[in-house]
DNA sequence: CATGAATGAGGCTTCATTCAT
DNA sequence: GATGAATGAAGCCTCATTCAT
């Protein structure tokens, strides 16, 4: 996914500028995970890409860009990440997988993690940019969620309600478990997971589950 | 109820500090909410609350830990009105006045509330004392989960899970409404309630509920 | 010395006055001892004086005028300490004694002394007061050094000339014993206190000191 | 000599930096000999050097360091000048230059001469690496005074004893005269000069000096 | 294209001084 | 007289941004 854009990106900027560009979005996106937004600075970002600072301007207009297209390129990997192999199997299968998915990266400290959940609340700045393409890239879920509704198997709620319903669960656990505050046991996700699909199942609905 | 909070905090410091205490810490909440942490400057804040600049270290120590009296503060605000009235009627009856109270207080657009979020993934700064804190305020919640427990109607799992399953769900909702991307009727937001409190159920429980 | 100008001071302003007036100036002497001038702050004296910091305006126009009165002060301080008991004795006995005396003084790290080092070389503020207090304090000395000279007995050169060839070699031993760098043997001292004597003697006297 | 220094400097740093790194000292010790270290402001530097404030900082960490730097410096300025030619004749020759070039360099109301003095008494920070580059500068002066002794020509005393003795007079009379408290005949001087060399000097030792 | 020295506005904080109580 | 809360100017320093090389 990410990749994708990248690529996309290089074609029009050419392999050199790609480079750096690249190279500036992962320094900045390793500061901000370390030391918070607060801790971003253009010389940091530049020292830590190993450019001079003055080259950053030349990818990025000016720092709240690069913000923004660091916020953009992150919500990429976390959706590609979370969305992989979406479309294989049963929408049970498919929702349970996006929910492990969503689990275990949220879990890790990984750099592009680590600077999502900066930009979450961050104040109204450019939003409705980042809003578009979040609809976009997530766009998949959505659609698991159309489809289970069509089939009658998930309650016809707002995409958005059953997302908070089912989804910010696996986000918020993978939250505390990351920041060491419980240690959660595989079978209590699963657990977890399988409660979260239940809540949003049509009541009609005979289950295998247990 | 944060009103408590603000008279013990009179008692010990006197009426005269806590009269200044108070509107500086009220700018800095205003200020938050509207621009985020960034835009937090202590000469915004003087120029907020009224008082020179150097009146604002009579009362903090530095720019930190007016960021750290404020989220104790605003912590303290939230829980107090979540958790208002929350010892009345039955486990579910409790449950449910929780959630809404969770929910209506989320949705609303006070320098409170605003500024509540901008907290949550700030790096790991003073963290210890805010935790222990939170612990503190919202131990009736985990004693509601734990009697819930105790009479075999909840799951049997981590209350940080139960939250996580059960109240996670109220908050992202709000802030989804809050930020005008949907306008929730109060029947779905009934229907979410009553489908979060049905998730940690006790699988054997018998409920009239539908 | 110190206390004739005290007195006289409390004559003027009262006893009580007096009193406060004295803890000021002790507290600012410890304040610079300990830190130098730079680490003179009024409210810093207030707080080590026992009296709050709107108190030291009612004592002191300002903190240039603080900060020259215990020049002052400490200036009588150190004439009274050095010249004791000036008066007794031959010529030589006396110039030994007050060499001792300042050598011994200097040698101590006591506020007075510490504190009278920091504003031997300020910026050219109020010198002119100093000089003249200086000159008077210090007076006795050079009517020493003028009662040598009309005995034949010391080298006809102006005072100031005397007092840097004999008097200040014993400040500039007694700094480097205090800062710790050499700690000198009592017979190095009256061997230095000696030659000092020596240099500065009329070359046809004869001295039975050898 | 200041100049060797300065050209060391330059080759590790590079011209350019050189160029400013001298600027903002020259504006700096102008200050302090003007108006005491109180009397410094990174602003005032800034203004003097004829840079903006922030370039301070890209040669020098912060305030402390510029003056240590600056003292580093200037101790350097006064070494070189006073011991300029120290090698060439008797050890007599040798010791009198040596002290003519003191006092006559200690008179000159310069801004390195002004300067230094200023940071004679300072309270304790980063002392010990003065003292250090101190005794290295003024080695060839320590030298002089064993060979001296090794000679049986002066008095076999501590380099610092023989240094207050013999050197400090002639500082402090510089001092006297700088300030314009007096003004000293050429004839005083060199006879003070000699006063100095004799006080120090081996009682058995013939001197054809009068 | 890339560099990095330089800029200077703006942020945090201190502190001498005032003044209502 | 005494207090100490309040003031706000001024100090130190950072950092986004520019521009000559």
């Amino acid at each position: 996914m990410k990749i994708t854009l990248m690529n996309e990106r290089s074609f029009i900027l050419g392999y050199t500028m790609h480079n750096k560009y690249e190279l500036i979005l992962r320094a900045a996106e390793k500061i901000i995970a370390a030391g918070g937004i607060q801790g971003l600075s253009m010389q940091l970002v530049a020292t830590e890409a190993g450019v001079a600072a003055g080259t950053i301007y030349r990818y990025f207009k000016d720092k709240d860009q690069l913000i923004l297209e660091l916020r953009k390129d992150v919500l990429s990997q976390v959706a590609s990440a979370i969305l992989e192999d979406h479309q294989i199997g049963t929408i049970e299968q498919r929702f349970k997988r996006i929910w492990m998915k969503m689990y275990n990266y949220g879990k890790q400290p990984s750099p592009a993690n680590l600077s999502y959940e900066q930009y979450a609340n961050l104040p109204v700045i450019n939003t409705q940019e980042i809003r578009q393409l979040e609809m976009q890239l997530f766009a998949p879920l959505q659609q698991l969620f159309e489809q289970g509704k069509a089939q009658g198997l998930i309650q016809p709620l707002h995409p958005r309600m059953l997302y908070a319903l089912a989804m910010e669960p696996a986000m918020t656990m993978a939250r505390t478990c990351r920041r060491g505050l419980i240690d959660y046991q595989p079978k209590d996700i699963t657990f977890a997971c399988d409660l979260c699909w239940r809540a949003i199942l049509s009541p009609n609905t005979t289950t295998a589950t247990i």
